[in-house]
DNA sequence: GTCTATACGCGGATAGAC
DNA sequence: GTCTATCCGCGTATAGAC
């Protein structure tokens, strides 16, 4: 129901200094409004969900006022969106430099397996390192989830790290045909995604035992067990459907 | 900062014309509401969002009136709660007992891996064919994604199933400890969950080329890529992390 | 250029009439 | 059981102070 036609552009850039009638420190107060929101935002949207965060709570925590979330980023969307690029772009950056250096090093023939999936999985992962990092991996979890209305554009973001991976790993694949690869990769997004948005949850409460893992250890079993399913020979008839024809009763 | 502690149950049962001052026919209005309710909104949250789906939508498509939903639900967590439980109760019924079947076919030894793994996935995965079950599994695609205050009740649906699948695939699974045993199904669940969140794009649009699968089909697959997966050998050391130490810049 | 104050319409929730 | 009226907090927009 929103529209996202014209995003409104205002921080075009800190124009530095032209305008006569600008404050002086003026704009080193505006860059630390901006950080101080992108940060207490990240928290925020990570701890209670984008939808359950007001800009209220947000501009509060970050001793800032309410409309400057919209003169910074021009929308509470803009403002998520913003703080998303922040991290997901040196993340990207890393997987497309690392995986030319793998094929570099290994050619001419195609990188190993392993290797391509570790330079997949391990950026994203060592986020949970960074100040802050901790907080956005669970956003990053749960984006793939999200209804495709309004992140659609965020979604674009791993369209260059898609096309440039696939072929790497079909490579690898060749008992694979396009749509098995697909699928697959699809499970392997899955996988990742399922343990950054549970990275939070280091006693992990109701899904799975407690356990305490590094996020070099998980990106080692996640490599490992991606190589393993990508590589599964194809399947060819179900072994067991028995499915008594009544063993569903209608809604209630 | 809700309060879901007190989660108000309305409609403790139909008790059937007690009250003199029931209207005729009433109670079947009543249960016709309830029933559009649930329709309604499954369709609509699967659509837009839980969070972009107003009240005032759902009661104007159902035609009904806003206060019904909280007269039979209390809230509109409420109505989540209740469509989700109404479809993910049979599907870990019918888990549970083809579960047992499968142990007690192969006693005294345990079930085939692949067989339980298929007995996990399919009774999900099958619910696309249900009238309005393709709405559904958009749903609980998400729903691990999401924090988790207010939607642990739903995830301990999953709690029972869990406790009676993990030993049966731990036997068969003597090479993984216990932490490497729940780091692997996490993987798993986040395969399934990611699949069955992007189950309506049939003409997949961002992330993956387009592919026309059937449910039967992506549960094979699944299995097969899970099986694979969990059988993995441990890995030991993690073959390359370049890293030059400043590839990462500051954030901006 | 940056921030404050204030206003509008819509969201979920609730009380009480019918 | 159902509906109307109402409440408060939400995202958004804007006018004007510094």
């Amino acid at each position: 129901m929103h529209d996202f036609s014209e995003p409104h552009t205002p921080t075009e850039a800190p124009a530095t200094g032209l305008d006569p009638s600008a404050q002086p420190g003026a704009v080193e107060r505006g860059a630390a409004t901006r950080q101080a929101l992108l940060d207490t935002a990240e928290r925020l949207f990570a701890e209670h969900g984008y939808g359950a965060t007001s800009l209220r709570r947000i501009t509060a925590a970050a001793d800032a006022n309410l409309a400057a979330v919209h003169y910074h980023f021009g929308s509470k969307q803009d403002l998520f969106v913003a703080l998303f690029r922040r991290r997901v772009e040196p993340v990207n950056r890393q997987r497309v430099e690392r995986l030319e250096r793998l094929i570099a090093a290994s050619a001419p023939q195609a990188p190993p397996l392993e290797d391509v999936l570790d330079v997949l999985v391990r950026p994203m992962l060592a986020l949970r390192d960074e100040p802050g990092g901790e907080h956005f991996v669970r956003l990053v979890g749960r984006l793939f989830a999200e209804p495709g209305d309004h992140l659609t554009a965020l979604r674009e973001e791993f369209d260059e790290v898609r096309s440039k991976f696939l072929p790497v790993l079909a490579a690898q694949l060749p008992h694979l045909d396009r749509e098995q690869l697909a699928l697959r990769m699809q499970f392997t997004i899955g996988s990742l995604a399922n343990v950054l948005a549970q990275a939070h949850r280091s006693n992990g409460p109701t899904c799975f035992p407690p356990f305490t893992t590094t996020p070099e250890r998980v990106a080692d079993e996640l490599v490992a067990y991606a190589a393993a399913g990508l590589r599964a020979p194809v399947r060819r008839t179900p072994p067991d459907a028995p499915a008594a024809p009544n063993d569903t009763e209608p809604l209630q």
